[in-house]
DNA sequence: CTCATCTGTAATTATTTTTGTTACAGTACA
DNA sequence: TGTACTGTAACAAAAATAATTACAGATGAG
């Protein structure tokens, strides 16, 4: 991942988390994380769908926490925002060559294998547990 | 990694460990990667850098393994290729906020960590291993 | 000793990804 | 009914990545 999907999304997550219930304007996150509030909205719009945030349009709208932090890992963040491999693109090779012809799909049952390993280690912390870091 | 190099490299490194001491040119690697030859240059380079490979120029030169495949692990190569952080870039978040202010040292702490969980998990394979697959 | 075949590297361009911006319809409260 | 929001789309800008070209220098073959 050369983007800033994850700490963009970790972000959010802990201001929401940090003000407990109160609702946040993507206004005010962006402020925080000095982005652009479109792009903030994105984010939380794809956050929405999995479930984590939940948000009320109109005058006095804006985003909040759809269960407790406790209950969101670290791991399920990650699954939420990644967009590429972890372990980057595979090329395409040559069909004509041994190697060539196998290599992705050898790529592939390492990159799953690797995958799980990175998400159980991120499974280990919750969002409570890293917004309980900001003090 | 939005990018090919860690497949890339694997792929160069599977190439040498597959012929078993033969000197393979940039051509016939980037003919089997499909890949530009002075690409695959730039990568052998890196990997001879960091002691997996050596070559030879001139008139029937080209590239070989420096050390036996068993001893190069897979955590090694990726630690050869790596440019971006495994789970993305920072923000540069607003320093007067408090969760701004502190969340690119704990995303650093996390990063870490993660990152120490993806290399043991690589560790426990080595370029043999990953070419014995080919047949 | 000279030609053909390579590596090594730099400089440049093209392509793709990622980020940023603007705009605006629609929602909701006061 | 005005004001403050969200949700999206469309577009532009910037950054990362890949591809291409070129060429000096090494090396072995004849």
């Amino acid at each position: 991942m050369s983007n800033a999907k994850f700490a963009t999304a970790l972000h959010i997550l802990s201001l929401l988390a940090y003000s407990k219930g109160e609702r946040l304007s993507s206004e005010y996150i962006a402020g925080s994380i000095n982005l652009n509030p479109a792009l903030v909205r994105k984010e939380i719009s794809k956050l929405k769908k999995l479930g984590f945030i939940a948000s009320k349009e109109g005058n006095g709208g804006g985003s909040y926490l759809a269960r407790p932090a406790e209950r969101i890992l670290l791991s399920e963040i990650y699954e939420a925002v990644k967009s590429v491999q972890l372990l980057g693109r595979y090329n395409k090779p040559n069909p004509a060559c041994t190697v060539g012809r196998q290599i992705n799909r050898h790529l592939d049952q390492l990159y799953l294998n690797t995958e799980q390993s990175l998400l159980a280690a991120l499974a280990q912390q919750n969002l409570q547990d890293f917004t309980n870091k900001f003090e």
